[in-house]
DNA sequence: CTGAAAGCGCTTACAG
DNA sequence: CTGAAAGCGCTTACAG
């Protein structure tokens, strides 16, 4: 069964294809008569416009690119729940590639989106982006672009981020507060910016407060899929190298669970011997035992957010206005639970 | 910065568009030299086909759409990840919607992804659809259709799909071996055929080994983004309404993990007061305490089987080829963790 | 109020 | 080996 066209309506009803496709789109300057005829035929036949035909015409597609570096993600699931919902509200279609975080597959999908002619691209950045050449060369092209959480500062486009170095402060100042005396951190990796700024407000914390900053107390995870191991890993290091850490201070919730488990295995008590802080706030860390304090990062409404820059975007381009790119920052919070509530803890 | 077509390539050389076009295919018909000149000159440009042409020619869009009832969700996102590993790999690119277990929802945007023109669909039944016209439209118009793991048996397509009853009767018959001796089942919504068959899968398990079904032991509920607070009131519930039952199976992990929590509130310990197993092997499972009893159920294996179907039912079509239906049954099996392990167990 | 015509950028059957 | 021409199904500036 062949999808019905302008052509067979115009036969039908023997007037041309002009006036059909005008009588579809309302154009004042059709009658009231043919509007009808034409209208009531169409839903009849269940005429659904050739989008092929109508992108080649209007050289949009109604359909942006999505570059995550993992799908199976409490945080980054959020997000991709968000930018959907909001893009089907602006009649937007979203094509999601996973990166693994791999620059060399963030580079081929950028080009295989570029290729299919989207009419905008969200990206978060994988860890093992470094270059950002592939970033510049897309938007010299004038596809719009809009980084969000693994951001590159360097790159000059639009961004949807939080304030991690402020929240790292606060996520270690809260250790500080509930009596820790010396802190560890398991940071993200080297790359990406989050997990740099996230050190660097843990470090600043410390010394705002007195305490000297140690780097043999800063290990480092890969965050990938294995996070979880890594951070069972990381803790088992750190027990072996450092019998007085009181408090940790960790890159992401799923790593820091791994920690948790890995403490409880060995008999050592969160938060008694060890307070512990996430980051992200899984869902999960609601749920295990104790319960995990973390810092709040809301991920569906980063999607959204970051879908309404991007929609913003198109729109100035298409009426030929100028763009200017704008960095949002959203709210992040501490969430105090178990893993941190001691008894000699500062009120 | 216009993108370059065929027909630029063509005036800088100063050969006809057919043969640019040729050439960059690898007609075996145009001689060595020319092709070289072109390809090299098309590399130069950064050249792109244009596929919105493309499309319109062939009628193709080498895309296709996922239709999934939550996004957020341990089993479902690895579902997707399954399903665009595989499709990148055939060079397909994934749309994705999310129905938030509505039917309405699920109907606009069947309407939308085939307006799309997409090469085919996937799709994980809403719970609330217990109508399929929506499909057998789908279908009757050329669109290939697989559905996964929440399928209806009476839609004539592809499916992917565990054996729910067989695994439901296992993971039952599993309490009664740990030694329970009165079993509630918290049920999922009444539509879904994979909540019926979990269901019966739980009756049958006790029938077959002497128990008595009592219906006012199965709970329902909705397992929509609530399934954490819906856990913890049907524990709730039953506390109130019975107080011999000792081990519970239950339709999700996430339900599942509810119920754990409001027993640990109100005192009740699992596995010795009631054992309980829940379904799906989330992550979390492993790592709350205790850890939960449940079925495995291979979501990234789906997702790239459901694409696998789908992909050979595209091809079979253009090659006008004849298409059998297929239903693929994947294997699950039976996690045993601490939620039922109890000392007066069975061996 | 209606329609002939050009064109979006490709692909491919056909002629030479 | 090369290219003129038709056509995919629309949209829209223009003429009447």
């Amino acid at each position: 069964m062949k999808p019905v066209t302008l052509k067979q309506i115009a036969e039908t009803l023997d007037i041309s294809i002009t006036t059909v496709s005008k009588a579809l789109k309302d154009y004042p300057d059709v009658s009231k008569k043919t509007k009808k005829l034409v209208k009531e035929l169409a839903e009849t036949l269940n005429y659904k416009p050739n989008v092929f035909a109508v992108n080649l015409r209007t050289k949009e597609s109604k359909t942006i690119g999505l570059i995550i570096p993992e799908v199976v993600h409490h945080f980054f699931s959020n997000v991709i729940k968000g930018i959907i919902a909001q893009a089907e509200k602006k009649g937007y279609l979203v094509i999601i590639l996973q990166s693994n975080e791999s620059y060399e597959l963030e580079k081929k999908q950028i080009d295989l989106l570029f290729s299919k002619r989207v009419d905008g691209i969200l990206i978060s950045l994988a860890n093992g982006t470094g270059d950002f050449k592939h970033l510049n060369d897309l938007m010299a092209q004038d596809t719009p672009l809009v980084m969000f959480d693994k951001i590159a500062k360097i790159v000059n486009c639009s961004k949807v981020i939080i304030n991690d170095r402020k929240a790292a402060y606060t996520a270690t100042k809260h250790l500080i507060d509930s009596g820790c005396k010396r802190i560890a951190h398991f940071r993200g990796p080297l790359l990406p910016q989050n997990s740099i700024d996230r050190f660097l407000g843990y470090k600043q914390a410390l010394t705002d407060n007195g305490f000297a900053y140690d780097p043999s107390l800063v290990y480092i995870c890969d965050c990938s899929d294995q996070s979880f191991d890594e951070g069972k890993n990381s803790a088992k290091q750190l027990l072996e190298d450092h019998d007085d850490v009181d408090g940790i201070f960790i890159n992401t919730d799923l790593v820091a669970i791994g920690a948790l488990t890995e403490f409880q295995k060995q008999g050592i008590s969160v938060p008694e011997d060890i307070a512990i802080v996430g980051f992200s706030n899984w869902f999960m860390s609601s749920v295990i035992s104790p319960t995990l304090s973390t810092i709040d990062q809301p991920g569906f409404k980063m999607g959204k957010t970051a879908f309404k820059l991007l929609y913003k975007e198109i729109k100035s381009r298409k009426e030929n206005l100028p763009i200017k790119f704008k960095t949002v920052e959203l709210e992040t919070k501490l969430i105090e639970r178990e893993s941190t509530r001691r008894f000699h803890q500062k009120v």
